[in-house]
DNA sequence: TTGACATGGTCCGATTCATACCATACTAAA
DNA sequence: TTTAGTATGGTATGAATCGGACCATGTCAA
């Protein structure tokens, strides 16, 4: 991704999307540890911004040392930290929000590039590749389904839960792709 | 990305999806030099696979080192270097084919990033970025139109132009979902 | 003959990745 | 009351990827 949308702090730290994904994280749920943000994040922003939890140990820091964060280390029982906005992380924010990247989104798919290469394969062995693929779409559309019935009916009409549901339509149609290749394999 | 469907060659390099994309462009087209290589990709793979064309450079190198690819540097004219595929680079490509991923498609988007944390943003800047986004999918349907208009009517039944199809798809339900928002921006 | 443009290639610091591992608390059976 | 299992919380690190700036060579037109 060209950097879109970076944004810099007066410090001239630079703000990647995943330092805003943890400043935006934190300014929704407020005051947050970095487990908490492991927590919050699995069943959503990770389905539209994947990256390792690692990274939730590590940006923080960075973060408090560009005055964005402030941290505070609990004492008692498991050391921890917990991380709140400043004032300049609240404006660094909303800052970034106020620019509409000059991009669109990128997909990675395994998949869909053997498909592309699959001139090298038997048809059986593309067929076998869709079904797969049909299927870990199936799961993950019952995963959605779940998600969904929690915000039953405010789906795509409330802000935060409009993201999700991108997600759920960009899933269907992999699935009925997948199916349909699987049911009519396109020749080589 | 988990490493699924890593394959590792005999000589125990391991061979990520860059590699495996190296291995089948030279598969597809014969003969290449990373150049062409850059050319080739620009409007087709790097849309399921985006990836800086300095990778172009570094990987072959790499995979020649593991004895997948074997390279002839041209000597009349520009220093340029012809790979191609080599027994072995071939049965690892066939290898990787033959192993469906267990992952689907990953998607990176930062408008629907910043979509997520609209609540710290007014109804007009999220009017705003839902109109610049729906613009950027038209321009990028456009182009895809013209690839189309090439291979006019075989689009999605022939394999590798099936891939293209997909993401033709995506983009489509992109469009519909941005111009939604922008037509009826969802309350916070 | 020069200088603009396309072609072809290199480099490198900074991010981001995957993953394995470490450590502390809680709980419930032995 | 040990202990062993499980969830919680965190760290470390080498490798892969990234973006882009920059270099170099050829070609063609004025």
């Amino acid at each position: 991704m060209s950097n879109h949308a970076a944004v810099s702090a007066q410090s001239d730290i630079r703000l990647g999307p995943v330092s805003c994904l943890v400043l935006g994280l934190i300014g929704l749920r407020g005051p947050s540890t970095p487990y908490d943000l492991k927590k919050a994040i699995g069943r959503s922003v990770s389905y539209f911004w994947p990256f390792p939890h690692s990274q939730l140990y590590g940006e923080p820091e960075r973060l408090e040392a560009a005055g964005l964060l402030s941290c505070q280390t609990e004492s008692s029982g498991r050391r921890r930290k917990l991380y709140k906005l400043t004032k300049k992380g609240d404006a660094a924010l909303k800052k970034w929000l106020k620019t509409p990247p000059d991009t669109v989104f990128e997909m990675r798919d395994i998949a869909v590039l053997q498909l592309f290469f699959s001139e090298f394969m038997s048809e059986e062995d593309l067929v076998r590749l869709a079904l797969s693929q049909a299927k870990l779409y199936r799961e993950r559309l019952a995963t959605y389904a779940e998600i969904e019935k929690t915000y039953a009916g405010r789906m795509g009409r409330n802000r935060r839960m409009a993201s999700l549901y991108l997600g759920i339509r960009m899933a269907k149609a992999c699935l009925e792709f997948w199916e349909d290749i699987a049911a009519r394999p396109p020749s080589p």
